[in-house]
DNA sequence: TATTAACGGACCAAATCGGTCCGATTTAGG
DNA sequence: CCTAAATCGGACCGATTTGGTCCGTTAATA
């Protein structure tokens, strides 16, 4: 399974190289070019990081996009929620009235947890950190093999 | 966005249903009206996990399933895995060879972390700790009010 | 006033997902 | 044996979601 719609993923590219340039006011068309994705997606994208603040937006000539924060201070989670929307695990997660089990339910109260680890987790890395080299990156590799039965998380 | 699927999100309710009574043989039919699932699809959860060997199947009549091993050796993680497949956050996770930004995209590497706090938060968590209670659930509220502007890990 | 570029939304094709159903196979019991 | 009970392994469909494109409108610059 793949966690992050294809969509969010493109946003954490774009949001990433808009980092990497941070006074520079771009274009949707230029950033298409310059990520090498389809610049109708790209512009989508921009949309909705500009629609949730993200990003400032300038219309008109010689408008464009920059980000609205310093790229220290905006997480992926933040990307991925602007496009995907807020994240949870199960269905009773986000829509907590629709779920006839909720009284019953036993599992329902321990996602919490769990959600709170994955929320963590994407909300502790910046579009900075993105940009850092590869082999700063702390344990990138599996210190170990991993076991056939385990499930994989890989790269 | 919701992170599991439906029929992920049914797997842990029955693998954890079949928790309660580690000895017992259940058919499908059985698991779904304690459950309160349709039948049909939890028959299809239960073939998905027999195939990936979290419980046995045995056949015919006086058949039905029980759980492969202990409650406290099965986690989260290897439930959902056996239904939605190995979990990844991005596409060139799970399908590396697919990505043609491969080399030049400067973001790929950084997920590995990220992943990895994902799965370590879903292994950590056993079919017998589902079933405790939910006042022993560390954390379940937010101990301060959530920042208006940050994206929501609801429970 | 013309050009540039974001905005807002509609739109479509394709893929995925939830859910059902059926024939084949296996086991237990009378 | 023969029948009933169950899983197994697929196929199958309808609905929803998703990826991606396009167009008219609005706003800003020169």
């Amino acid at each position: 399974m793949i966690i992050l719609s294809k969509l969010a993923d493109y946003g954490v590219i774009v949001a990433t190289h808009l980092a990497a340039y941070p006074a520079r006011q771009v274009t949707a068309g230029t950033v298409a070019i310059e990520t090498r994705l389809p610049q109708a997606t790209v512009a989508k994208v921009l949309k909705a990081l500009a629609h949730s603040g993200l990003v400032t937006a300038a219309r008109g000539a010689g408008g464009g996009y920059r980000l609205a924060r310093r790229a220290t201070e905006i997480s992926v989670a933040e990307v991925v929620a602007a496009i995907d929307g807020d994240i949870g695990l199960t269905q009773c997660s986000v829509h907590v009235d629709e779920c006839a089990r909720t009284t019953y339910c036993p599992t329902r109260p321990h996602w919490a947890a769990i959600n709170r680890a994955v929320g963590e987790a994407l909300s502790a890395i910046s579009l900075d950190a993105m940009l850092t080299p590869a082999a700063f990156v702390p344990r990138m590799a599996s210190p170990a093999a991993p076991q056939p039965d385990e499930p994989r998380f890989s790269a």
